[in-house]
DNA sequence: TCGCCATTTTACCGATCGGTACACACTGAT
DNA sequence: ATCAGTGTGTACCGATCGGTAAAATGGCGA
């Protein structure tokens, strides 16, 4: 029982990095279960609706996460710079500094946007939201917290669509930076 | 001959959309098909490489029209601000005011990237150093303009993506006002 | 009129796709 | 010992994939 929900969750965590490697498309069931050990009765066992369920569970992972990790603090902590400034250092972890794609953004220019509408909106617009509402309780007023917020969370998509294209991760390392400080937060 | 010529360029106008539209995968040589009203043996006939040479031509016909249209005129034009306003209005109307996708974004990020590597590279290597020589030319100097130039182009990329993803254009339209209106130059 | 050459049509290839069916193994409770 | 329920391995399905081969078509110059 117990061993079911860990077995699904490490193969939810595996598919992730599939789907990120390859796309949607590219994730054959080959290729997934080679990579998570899986056969197909395994997978399917797990996830009766097959390959869509698989990226619909690693997007509500990915969404889970950040709502855990990042939003909530964004929304919810009494020092929104405090929240802000770990929004910088959770991103540059989960992204690894830029060697690592951002699997909803991925998917939005993908085919199977329409897919996943759903989900890819709320994530972008939950990330964009809850950082305007800490921006806002730093002092600012409505619509600049709004379009502060929007600003930096697309340039963050930007600098991972850069970093990947001209290889050099680096490109994200130094987009973090640029647009942490041009919040100009107390330290 | 001519007509030969002019076909040619047809298809890859077609095959731009259709890649644009369902991704490298996606776009199935009967899909193909079916949009650009060739068969297979024609499509073959035009590019003897299979599928892998209409996506290199793809890229670089785009490639080459933002050579043209931006890159050089930031390089070249005597006037480097206008240069960059040009390249702001030639953006919004390229990307059809954030309703059309970048390619060569959309093939960074998924699982084709490696194969077209080098021409992404270079596309978005030159729109940056374009983009910098031209910032450079405004009074900056190396590094500002450096550091701009690459905040700019990633920041665009970025606002396609959420653009997308929240599926609402005016992202991207705010995107590049504020982006230009950040550049402070003289009108 | 002929033949050349670009272009297109059509049929076909093996491989792989996502998905299904089902027999089988394991485990823990009764 | 039996049984239900949870997993797994394997064979198979029709559809579609990218790609090939070759015959038919059509226009144009000699």
């Amino acid at each position: 029982m117990t061993r079911t929900v860990n077995e699904r969750a490490d193969a939810v965590a595996a598919l992730a990095e599939i789907f990120r490697e390859f796309g949607y498309e590219g994730a054959s069931l080959s290729r997934i279960g080679a990579r998570t050990g899986l056969g197909k009765g395994s997978l399917y066992h797990f996830f009766p609706g097959g390959k869509e369920e698989m990226a619909a569970a690693v997007l509500a992972e990915i969404d889970g996460w950040f709502e855990r990790a990042v939003f909530a603090p964004l929304r919810e902590d009494p020092d929104p710079a405090a929240a802000i400034r770990r929004m910088f250092r959770e991103t540059d972890a989960y992204f690894r500094s830029g060697r690592r794609v951002c699997l909803v953004g991925a998917f939005a220019l993908g085919d199977v946007r329409d897919r996943f509408a759903a989900r890819i909106a709320t994530y972008f617009a939950g990330w964009r939201d809850a950082l305007a509402d800490a921006l806002r309780r730093t002092g600012r007023d409505e619509g600049a917290a709004a379009a502060e917020a929007e600003h930096v969370v697309s340039a963050i998509q930007g600098a991972l669509v850069l970093a990947r294209a001209v290889d050099d991760p680096d490109v994200f390392v130094r987009a973090l930076a640029r647009l942490e400080g041009g919040l100009g937060l107390a330290a």
